[in-house]
DNA sequence: ATGACGGTAGCATACCGA
């Protein structure tokens, strides 16, 4: 069973890279993260002639997830229990492949740094706490299920100094800010793993670059896309790896692809 | 210190992002 997760910054801006990504890999699910539009704009069409079926969580203009896959798809959230959130950031499903019942959901936390004009303002960072003190407690309740979870997305979490190309220039930003990390930490007290970091413990695995500059060509990345496992679903994985073709394509998103593959 | 770069809304430029 192969599940991926993707940042694709607009789906409609995206959707040949995505439909390409797709084509190559057969996927049996994918998460989307900031499909930037709401149901009317989706391209349902493409997608089911691709193969799959897509639930989404749309927004005009911002945020929105989407899960899409070869299987039919039962919604269980529609936005994360436990927190008013007027933003499209989770989507949370049950799908059925090789005759196991997943718990996928498709998560996009808040970025939670300032407005660049407002720069001391702290209601953002405010929010991503919120939100990710309502995640922990949610992520703690589908462990009681005893089925297979997976939380996969963007996380716009940096987790430690191996996951950022320069450390000390972001100790202050939302990302990487102490309360944050330990929030993030805490899903793996829970017992979460993290599928990539569970297989590579000496690859950054970054996941996402920056458009400015010279970003990418410099590697100046940060691996902020996860995918966190519960432990039967972990003791299941086989393969996780980083995708970076996405990103070296033509008009990419600023994240690239993060794969699974469970056995 | 700022902006780079790119997407959306909507038609000039503001907002958002990591």
């Amino acid at each position: 069973m192969i599940v991926a997760t993707y940042n694709v910054n607009s789906i409609n801006a995206r959707l040949e890279n995505l439909l390409e990504w797709l084509a190559k890999n057969q996927p049996d699910i994918v998460l989307l993260q900031e499909i930037k539009t709401e149901f009317n704009a989706f391209p349902f069409f493409d997608i089911q002639t691709a193969g799959y079926e897509a639930k989404i969580l749309g927004q005009k203009s911002y945020n929105g997830v989407a899960v899409l896959s070869r299987n039919k798809i039962k919604v269980r959230e529609e936005g994360l229990p436990g927190i008013e959130d007027e933003n499209a950031r989770y989507l949370e499903t049950e799908i059925t492949v090789d005759g196991r019942e997943y718990i996928v959901a498709s998560v996009y936390l808040p970025n939670g740094n300032p407005p660049y004009n407002n720069p001391d303002d702290e209601t953002k960072y405010a929010y991503k706490l919120r939100w990710m003190e309502a995640l922990y407690r949610h992520a703690e309740n589908l462990l009681y299920l005893r089925k297979p979870v997976i939380l996969g997305g963007d996380f716009n979490v940096i987790m430690s100094d191996f996951d950022v190309y320069a450390p000390d220039d972001f100790r202050r930003n939302a990302l990487f800010r102490e309360e944050v990390k330990q929030r993030l930490a805490a899903l793996e007290y829970l017992g979460y793993y993290d599928a990539f970091r569970m297989l590579h413990p000496n690859e950054h695995g970054y996941t996402y670059w920056d458009y400015a500059g010279a970003a990418l060509q410099n590697d100046l990345g940060m691996r902020i896309d996860y995918l966190f496992l519960s432990p039967d679903a972990a003791d299941c994985l086989n393969v996780c790896e980083v995708d970076k073709s996405p990103r070296f394509g033509s008009k990419p998103s600023d994240h690239t692809v993060l794969k699974a593959e469970l056995k």
